[in-house]
DNA sequence: GTGAAAGCGCTAACAG
DNA sequence: CTGTTAGCGCTTTCAC
C-alpha cells in the first residue's frame, strides 16, 4: 500500500533553491532557458534532496509514455522460458531501444488480459498470438491505441507482420517426399481453446497444415486423419503427442512437427523406443530456434526470422506512433526457408 | 509526436451517461456504491465510447504503479538472449504475477542507466549485476525507492539475495582434484569495466575464484597466474578465451569455467583441436542453465537456483513495498550444488 | 446513491 | 531569463 519514504517534490526543491517550480522543471528539461549557474545550483539542491521528477506525473502532462506494450496471452513467466518468445522479444527490444523506448509486457493479470491491458501505460502495442477477432484486439482498437498484429489475419487499419508459413511447410514436406517418405505423421500445435502453451500458433497451425497438405496432395500421397495429432508446442508436448500416435499404432517413417520443441521431443521419445534418427525415423521441425542446430542430431527445420519479425513489428508500431493516424498501415510478409541438417534421411521402407 | 485518435475521457462518459465523473469512477472502481442499474448503464456507455480509464492519471492519484522494475546494466535485447537472465526474469515474473504486479525492465537508455531509471514508473526495483557502490544504486536509495540487490555485496537497509558461489566453486575444483587433475585452467568472467556480456558477474567472479583457489590450496596445487584467463560469459567468449590460453602454450587436463556458456565454448574448441571430452579434457561449468544437461556431452556444472533467486528477490521486494519502511531487510543466501554429468573424467596424465 | 471540489506532481504557455 | 497560471485525467473525501 504505502511505505516509500516521503519523496521530495518539485516544490521542495524550488523552495530550498529559492526559485519557482518552473525554474526547477527547466533545470531538468530545458537547461538552456536558465542561466548556467542557476541551473547548476538547482540541480545541486535537487541532488542533495534526492529529488527525481515523478515519472508518472511527467507522462501525464506529456501524454506519452515512451514505452511499447507487447501483448500476449501467455503468462509472463512463459515468455522467458519459451525460446520463440525470447527471440521475438529480443527483436522488439532491439528496435525499441534504438528509439529510446522501453518495453512493457502485457500478459494476463489474475487471468485477465483485458485487465492487464487496462493497466498498461503504453503508447502502442505489438500483439502476438491474438487472432484478429480476439476481444482484446477490439478493446485496443476502440481505445484508439496504435497496434500491430503479428502472426494474425489482417485487420483493416493496422499494420501486420506474418511469415510465409505455408511455403515453408510445403518445402518441409517436399523435402521428406523427395527422400522417399510416404508415411508421414504431422505433429500439430493445439489451438488456443486447448490452452496450449503457444496459442499464438492457432492461425499459424492452419497455415502450416495447408502447406504440408499441398505438398502431399501434389505427390498424390493421402494423409489419414489419424496422421495429424495436436499437442502443446513444447518438448514435453512433443513427447506426449508422438506417444499418443505410437499408441494408436501409427508407425511413420517421418515426422513433420510444427515447432522445434515438439520435434526435439519426438526425437527423444523415438530414441527411447529404440529408433535411430534419422535412419529409422526422419524428423523435421519448424522455427529454427537457436537450439535446433545444437541438439543431437542437428535438426532439419524450417527457418523463420523470429528476431526480425519482432524488430519489424516494433518499427512498424513506432512509425505509426510518431506519424499519427495518418500513417498508412503496411503488411509485411517475411520469408521462411528450409534448413536441412541431420535429422532427415532417405526412407528405409 | 501525436497521433492517437482523441481518446474519450471520463467527462465524456459522464456527460453521455448523464451522471457525474465520480459516478463513472465508481462504476469502475467501487461499483457497490452505485445502484446496480446505474453502474451497468455507465459501463455500457463507457464501452460504446471505447473508454478506458487513463492508467497514467490513475496511478498519479493512487501513488502506486503496481509494477516492479528489474534493473540491469545489460541492454534489453541481451536479457532475452542470455539464458541466465531469462531464467532469473522468469523467477521474478512468477512472483510478481502472483501479486498482480507487472514487470518493467530498466536497462541503459541511450547508454545511460540513470536516465532509464529516471523514467521508470515502478514501485520498487530488483537490481541485478550492480555492485553496491554503483552510482545508480545511490540514486535509487536517495529517491527512497524500495530495492533489493541480487549478487551484490550487502547494502545496509536493503534486502539482498546471493548464492553460495564460493562453496560451489570449491566443490567443482575438489571434484576435479579428486579425479586426479593437477593442471587446471580457469576460465573467468570479465569484470564490468571490460564491457563483458555479464557485468553482474564482477563480484561473483571474485567469489568463485576464491572457491577454486581454496580447493587448490588445500590440495597443495599451485595455480600459475597464466592459468586464469578472463573473457566474456558467452559461448563465443569461451572459445576465444580458451584459444588464448592454448596459444600461450597452456595444456591443462581440465577446465574450470565460471559460466556454462563458456564451458560449452571450451568444449567446442577442444573438439575442433582434436581433443576428446572428457577423455582428454575435463570441463566443468557454472550455473546449470537448462541447456547444460542437453549438450553433448552433458555438462558437469555447479547448479545455482537462478529462477528461485529471481523469485526470492521479487518476494522480498514486494514485502518491502507493502510493509513500508518499517520492513526489516533480509539477506537470503541460496545454496549451490555440484552436478556431475559426463564432461569430467579421471585425468589421463 | 450522487455530485462538487480539491488535489496527485509536473509541464508549458504566457507574461513580465 | 524567471515566475504565474492553468491544466493533464483521474480519484476521493465530504456534503447533499
Amino acid at each position: 500500500m504505502e511505505g516509500r519514504a516521503a519523496r521530495p517534490r518539485i516544490a521542495d526543491v524550488a523552495r530550498k533553491a529559492g526559485v519557482s517550480k518552473t525554474a526547477v522543471s527547466f533545470a531538468f528539461n530545458s537547461p538552456e532557458r536558465l542561466s548556467a549557474e542557476t541551473a547548476a545550483r538547482i540541480r545541486e539542491v535537487a541532488e542533495s534532496l534526492g529529488y527525481r521528477p515523478n515519472p508518472v506525473a511527467r507522462m501525464l502532462t506529456q501524454r506519452q509514455t515512451m514505452t511499447l506494450g507487447v501483448l500476449t496471452p501467455q503468462a509472463l513467466a512463459v515468455i522467458f522460458s519459451n525460446p520463440f518468445f525470447a527471440l521475438f522479444s529480443e527483436g522488439v527490444a532491439q528496435a525499441a531501444e534504438e528509439l529510446g523506448y522501453e518495453l512493457h509486457f502485457i500478459s494476463p493479470l489474475h487471468g485477465s488480459l483485458a485487465m492487464a491491458m487496462g493497466r498498461a501505460m503504453v503508447d502502442g502495442v505489438v500483439a502476438i498470438g491474438l487472432s484478429a477477432d480476439h476481444p482484446e484486439v477490439g478493446q485496443i482498437e476502440a481505445a484508439g491505441l496504435p497496434m500491430v498484429l503479428v502472426d494474425s489475419d489482417d485487420l483493416p487499419g493496422h499494420s501486420s507482420v506474418v511469415v510465409d508459413d505455408e511455403t515453408g511447410a510445403r518445402a518441409a514436406a517436399e523435402h521428406l517426399i523427395g527422400l522417399g517418405h510416404r508415411d508421414i505423421l504431422i505433429l500439430a500445435v493445439e489451438g488456443p481453446q486447448a490452452a496450449g502453451i503457444q496459442p499464438e500458433h492457432h492461425g499459424v497451425s492452419e497455415r502450416r497444415l495447408r502447406g504440408y497438405q499441398a505438398a502431399l496432395d501434389a505427390a498424390g500421397i493421402g494423409l489419414g486423419s489419424d496422421h495429424v495429432v495436436a499437442g502443446r508446442a513444447s518438448l514435453a508436448g512433443g513427447v506426449a503427442t508422438f506417444e499418443r500416435a505410437l499408441a494408436a499404432g501409427i508407425r511413420p517413417t517421418a515426422v513433420l512437427a510444427m515447432s522445434d520443441a515438439m520435434a526435439i521431443g519426438a526425437v527423444r521419445l523415438a530414441r527411447e523406443r529404440g529408433l535411430r534418427i534419422p535412419d529409422d525415423l526422419s524428423v523435421v521441425g519448424f522455427d529454427d530456434v537457436d537450439l535446433a542446430a545444437h541438439v543431437d542430431p542437428p535438426l532439419t527445420t524450417v527457418h523463420q526470422p523470429i528476431r526480425e519479425k519482432g524488430a519489424v513489428a516494433a518499427r512498424l508500431l513506432l512509425a505509426r506512433i510518431s506519424a499519427g493516424a495518418s500513417h498508412r498501415p503496411e503488411r509485411v510478409r517475411l520469408a521462411t526457408e528450409l534448413v536441412v541438417r541431420s535429422s532427415t534421411a532417405p526412407a528405409n521402407r
